[in-house]
RNA sequence: GGGGUAGUAGGGUAGCCUGGUCCAUCCUAGAGCGUUUGGGACGCUUUGACGGCGGUUCGAAUCCGCCCUACCCCA
């Protein structure tokens, strides 16, 4: 195990742990001639498969899957002002068709607002067609200047799952938006990832919103990663695009609407938050292989071990587990190290030995060996996923908990932030006590309305100007 | 937004300052054959590279310019 085998750098170097990992583990190869734009390997793209089929289904329950175009007319793209604001540094033009210049520039979606509700306001006639509640999954663009990283910030957003929905009333949009806080949450307990949701302060809010509200992961370093997005529309853009319905007593009314979306930043999140030294440590849920079986053919021995492990193979499948059996020319260690840094969270080891015993050799990727009798196998291999699963999820809470503290003075922040921590202070919300706290301790003001199991919603004074204050996020963002 | 540094095989590198001895070094990965296999096997054979475009020069991996790409630091 040396650097002539080529190992992972430490994850305290999160940088280049993650950038590393990447591409050890075929989750993405970066090495596209353009910048921002990344490539899936077949794995990463496994394990997106998965992690979307999830989130898919939670939308799928109250929500219909749709499909808009990519390209959206410039007339329509300029009408809301506030959005266009928000996104025109950064949007791709399409300009020319062939040789021969567009009569009308189309801009490449970097969201899909403006592609969208222009069809909404014809969709939409009267209170009988409400709420509409639809959502898509699709590539989207933006031309980012600063830094891009994989997954995190690119300049093609290859996996957005954008939900758009339409209701008669304010109150009935906000009941939405906490619905659809409640699918994030779930969704993330489902990649044993905890997040906290703030809402945004007014300067950070989607351009074109009433409010934002915001869930952040908290990454391996102490940065916050923000993964998902919940915006109350209010009426701002059905103004705009005349999303009316005629209401029971016959008068047009405009339309209360909300959008909501995560990208594959929470992909991100999920290597991130999981892995070690070793590699990826994928959640059984979704992991493209959760048991892999490793048989040990020594000798003579070779055909007894290798149809023991066929039928293991065959036995797990049927329980319908996502099993791989490995029998490649390596030697079993070397196999060990590499079913390791991808992350797969069972290995089984069957050789004679175990063979002779009636076990196989469980060995978890969160570390504890344990033997399984092959007799009970499946039963067996479901109860050790279940609790690799609780194992993961146990570590990341730990994680999230340690890595957030309360702080009263900006001294004592500057010294939280600088130790890798989010913290949590008591804020004003007034624009200039939140520059002067941003500026600072160089940081962000995620949000106040904090939930999250480990903040308490406390008030207290203002830790710029002592005035009353509520308890608010602060931390330095990706 | 501002500044660095760097691009040589799939990955990592030597060579660059001081142009020629470089049809480019070493490690690793890949392919083939053989012996192996309970935590990264070994031997032999073998494939594969100077980011792109221009310029200087008798001659460019090496010097100059632009572009593209990447990483790091600061706002």
């Amino acid at each position: 195990m040396d650097d002539e085998n080529g190992t992972l750098p430490p994850k305290q170097d999160f940088s280049g742990w993650y950038n590393d990992i990447l591409w050890r583990a075929e989750i993405m190869d970066v090495r596209y001639p353009v910048k921002g734009l990344y490539v899936w390997y077949p794995y990463g793209f496994a394990i997106r498969k998965f992690v979307y089929t999830r989130l898919r289904d939670l939308l799928d329950r109250d929500h219909q899957e749709t499909l808009f175009p990519l390209l959206i007319p410039e007339q329509e793209f300029m009408k809301e002002a506030e959005h266009i604001r928000g996104f025109e540094d950064e949007v791709y033009w399409v300009t020319h068709g062939g040789m021969t210049p567009l009569d009308v520039k189309l801009a490449l979606r970097p969201t899909s607002e403006t592609a969208i509700y222009p069809i909404y306001a014809l969709w939409l006639r009267s209170h009988a067609d409400l709420p509409m509640k639809y959502y898509q999954i699709v590539n989207t663009f933006r031309y980012e200047t600063k830094q891009t990283r994989p997954m995190i910030r690119a300049r093609e957003i290859t996996s957005f799952m954008e939900s758009h929905t339409v209701h008669a009333t304010w109150d009935e949009a906000e009941a939405q938006v906490e619905y659809e806080l409640g699918l994030t949450k779930e969704f993330y307990d489902g990649l044993c990832i905890p997040i906290t949701i703030s809402k945004r302060p007014d300067w950070d809010k989607f351009p074109g919103a009433d409010y934002t509200i915001a869930v952040d992961a908290i990454m391996p370093g102490g940065r916050t990663l923000q993964c998902g997005t919940v915006h109350h529309l209010g009426t701002h853009f059905s103004k705009t695009f005349s999303i009316t319905y005629e209401d029971k007593d016959g008068n047009q009314q405009l339309a209360n609407q909300t959008c909501y979306g995560i990208s594959e930043r929470c992909i991100a999140a999920l290597l991130s938050m999981h892995g070690d030294d070793k590699g990826l440590i994928l959640p059984p849920a979704i992991a493209p292989v959760q048991a892999v079986i490793v048989p040990i053919t020594i000798g003579k021995r070779h055909e007894d071990v290798l149809a023991a492990a066929q039928k293991l193979e065959a036995d797990l499948k049927a329980a319908g587990l996502r099993v791989k059996m490995d029998t490649r020319d390596m030697r079993p260690g070397a196999k060990y190290y590499w079913w390791e840094l991808r992350g797969v969270p069972l290995r089984l080891e069957l050789g004679p030995r175990d063979l002779d015993g009636g076990n196989v050799m469980a060995v978890r990727r969160t570390g504890e060996k344990s033997q399984i009798r092959l007799a009970t196998v499946c039963d067996g291999v479901t109860k050790v996923l279940a609790e690799i699963t609780e194992s993961i999820r146990a570590k990341a809470e730990e994680h999230t908990k340690s890595h957030l503290c309360s702080v009263d003075s900006m001294d004592t922040l500057n010294a939280a932030l600088n130790n890798g921590k989010v913290a949590v202070v008591h804020w004003c919300q007034k624009r200039e006590c939140g520059n002067a706290i941003e500026e600072m301790a160089n940081s962000s003001i995620l949000g106040t309305d904090v939930r999250s199991p480990y903040v308490s919603s406390t008030t207290g004074p203002c830790i710029v100007c002592k005035k009353p204050g509520k308890a608010t996020l602060v931390g330095r963002t990706y």
